[in-house]
DNA sequence: CTGCAACCGTACCGTACGGTACGCCATCCG
DNA sequence: CGGATGGCGTACCGTACGGTACGGTTGCAG
């Protein structure tokens, strides 16, 4: 994974990161009213620094997105003793990950200034997004499901799709709701029912795509 | 509530809907760079105007989102000769509809703006768009899956469950992919494989809640 | 014709914010 | 101790944009 590498080379010092993290808690509760002004003095630090260390509004934004993104992390998953009992707790696994990241206000927030930033020409933090949501979920549960299918426990023609499904399965009409900000999906309460959803997500995708399912 | 009556009420003049309609192309173009002046030199009106006829930028902002969010049709389905064949067409329709619409430039304007918008303290917008969006869909969708239950077509406990599935397995990760300006996503690149999904989506839901595979 | 209302175009104001400059202090090295 | 570097705080500048004011024009009613 490219990108990984290229955020461990982006090292940010301690006192960097400390105006990430500010800035980070600056766009959690004040949405995208990210002001220099705000950050520096939350994070009592000269306007002139920030402008030193990132360049402008644009590179601090995408410091503290990519900085932020690249702490996702994927659980591990043992490829090499599947069976059917595995696999159904490591589908679980990446759901109840999966949902869990893109509930949480971090999740919610990047993914708004994300997409506030794709509404101008701008795309550089939507990629950012990208690449380490939906499309590093994608790289890493791709080969298990490939795996799956090689030891006979899954069965589908293209993984891309079954990767798909399994995403729409788990995510469902969840993230465009709380990023639409829906009064009635309060976090708490999605937070309650993740067991919940992600055992109905993982038995419906094994229904779908399980051998004797789908023969 | 009190959102949809003010729909209903709130009609505007021709004149009115010609600012409206320069607003939404310049949200298109723009992204969310709409300014009072761009909209008054589209619309060939004068700033004035604008403010005695929405208030300010956010009335303008509303009631362009509103207006163009209440265009979206929900395909008509007749309840009343319900058998397993009207059903999942019926169903596809309703895929294709929802995919169809999401993916369009106009849905994603209207999406970003909204979200952007809850980005702030303002959820506005964004219950609009829930509202014209999957809560539109939700309200013609539930009928029908009680009606094919009823008819014993389909077998769930929960329609509320059943409508996010049916959801899920037909936007998948296509819409956040979208707003997050996703390049390898071309409109018309989706736009091409909607008949095969809206296909597949129908299928794996009749797999899942179908009476015959759901005992 | 006259008055009036609506509306266009434009000039104008105030503010917020991105970006820069500068004075001051702390730490470190010779 | 003295110069230098890095960074804090603040003041400042320019601009973009929301919002207002005003003169000019059209159309209509009496």
């Amino acid at each position: 994974m490219a990108l990984a590498i290229k955020v461990n080379e982006e090292t940010f010092t301690p006192r960097q990161q400390a105006v990430l993290t500010a800035a980070l808690d600056l766009l959690v509760e004040n949405g995208d009213g990210l002001t220099m002004t705000a950050v520096a003095r939350r994070a009592s630090c000269s306007k002139e620094t920030l402008y030193k260390w990132f360049g402008d509004r644009d590179g601090l934004l995408t410091a503290t997105v990519q900085w932020q993104a690249a702490k996702v992390r994927m659980p591990y998953v043992d490829r090499t003793h599947l069976n059917i009992k595995a696999l159904r707790t490591s589908l679980e696994q990446f759901a109840r990950d999966l949902l869990m990241t893109l509930i949480g206000e971090v999740s919610i927030t990047l993914n708004r200034t994300a997409i506030t930033h794709a509404a101008q020409e701008k795309d550089d933090l939507g990629n950012i997004v990208l690449e380490n949501g939906p499309l590093a979920i994608r790289r890493r549960l791709k080969p298990i499901l490939e795996a799956a299918r090689d030891a006979r426990l899954l069965r589908f023609s293209s993984s891309e799709d079954a990767y798909r499904t399994f995403f729409g399965l788990v995510v469902r009409d969840v993230q465009i709701r709380l990023l639409l900000g829906d009064k009635a999906l309060t976090q708490s309460n999605v937070e309650a029912n993740v067991e919940a959803d992600v055992k109905t997500a993982t038995d419906q995708f094994l229904a779908l795509y399980g051998a004797k399912a789908n023969p």
